[in-house]
DNA sequence: TTAATAGTGTCTCTAAGACAGTATCCG
DNA sequence: CGGATACTGTCTTAGAGACACTATTAA
């Protein structure tokens, strides 16, 4: 009997698409109602199993599952993690490739029956497979990440100002950081560029200078070592 | 037809294990002679299929492909990255799963025909499939995680030195490090024990003092960040 | 004007870098 | 003793934290 002939696992890949919504505390994740059993109706990541005879790499299959290309200057997508047991799905053994993704508001991928939801409002229990698994070690790595990179970038529209890239790695990490600090260190890498003012309709208080990534920084993501505020209760 | 219909990728796990042999300038990795075709007698990575019907998860096929279970302590396990596509193995679709492990040169693993190859005498078209590629993205994860955690314990037997630990953050980091530096901040953070003086024949100038890491250092690895020392040329 | 938000200047404090100095082994 | 390696003390320096200050808008 040669190699090749056991049992072959069904081969998925998934997807942890997170966004950071205005006023939010927290990230919300992309959910979609799943359109066959098991778990019909239910939200879900959105995900598909790999075609062998049409896909020609996983990346492949991660396209497939958004009908679109995505644009990889506005996404930030990476590898996340591989799940992989007898039973996290009844039909049988099964391998979940999932992937992460980081998007902002402008770039939202399209998808049918898709949602945002808060992942402060879920709970275990609402979630099939070991989907819930998934978005917390997905939650975990952006945190990790965030804290050393600028990763938060990705959550950004193209034109964005230094409070809402604060306010990005301040609901990320899960703590105040220091504004003084936080501002001298991201203007002193040479990460992004001022491009003046915008008008901004909705404005209380002074309005603030915007500012875009600069292309180098989101091909390779820089290195930014976030810290705490003690005084504001980190 | 149902979603599962589809042709199945074959599902491999693949390990890359590091080691550091003393007075090395790099890491050595374990490469295995191949027992069937294709590439049958090549040193390739250990690995092996998963076996739907005998392992119950990933891990599962892990500690198969080393016959013995491992020793969580003096291994450092952790999955790296999965790679599969159309072409990467003639024989189809397929995908692997690659782990990686750094162990000690008191608890190498046993394996059949395996040997250790240094990574700098690697060459990509020496290896099979894209076992190459696998072993640098290893290598450059190392590396990473180790400039800003306590991993390169793992490389070190139960007790060591504190040159010993320094060389093997230089060796991975490929970078000299500041020795008093270096010493402030291991010793600050509640990552080791002294466990006193050890005799050690061979050694030429004062002998060092000897450590062994706490428990909670290997279970919860420490986060150390580690600078290049500007003096030395780093 | 006040309230609100954006942004700066500067002092303090921590920890990293440099490097000379001391300690303990072998031969 | 000298050479080798291990380790320490301390001055300098870079950069983070604290926080009071100024700037610019809407109402």
């Amino acid at each position: 009997m040669s190699q090749l002939d056991y049992v072959r696992p069904n081969v998925f890949v998934d997807m942890v698409v997170f966004t950071l919504f205005e006023n939010s505390q927290s990230l919300h994740v992309l959910l979609v109602k799943r359109k066959a059993e098991p778990f019909l109706g239910t939200l879900a990541l959105p995900g598909g199993i790999v075609h062998a005879n049409e896909d020609k790499s996983l990346e492949d299959t991660c396209q497939r599952i958004f009908k679109e290309k995505l644009n990889s200057n506005a996404f930030h997508l990476e590898q996340l993690k591989t799940f992989g047991s007898s039973d996290r799905d009844a039909r049988g053994w099964s391998v979940s490739i999932a992937y992460l993704a980081v998007v902002s508001q402008e770039s939202l991928p399209v998808i049918e029956d898709g949602v945002f939801v808060d992942v402060a409002s879920l709970s275990a229990s609402d979630i099939p497979f070991d989907h819930y698994q998934i978005i917390q070690e997905a939650l975990a790595r952006v945190k990790d990440k965030s804290s050393y990179s600028s990763l938060p970038l990705f959550f950004l529209n193209k034109t964005f100002t230094l409070p809402e890239l604060q306010n990005a790695y301040e609901v990320v990490l899960g703590m105040p950081l220091n504004i003084s600090a936080f501002r001298r260190k991201i203007l002193g890498q040479d990460l992004i560029e001022e491009v003046g003012f915008i008008n901004d309709k909705n404005s209380r208080g002074r309005p603030a200078s915007f500012y875009r990534a600069k292309n180098s920084s989101l091909h390779d993501m820089g290195r930014v070592v976030m810290l705490p505020d003690s005084r504001r209760g980190g």
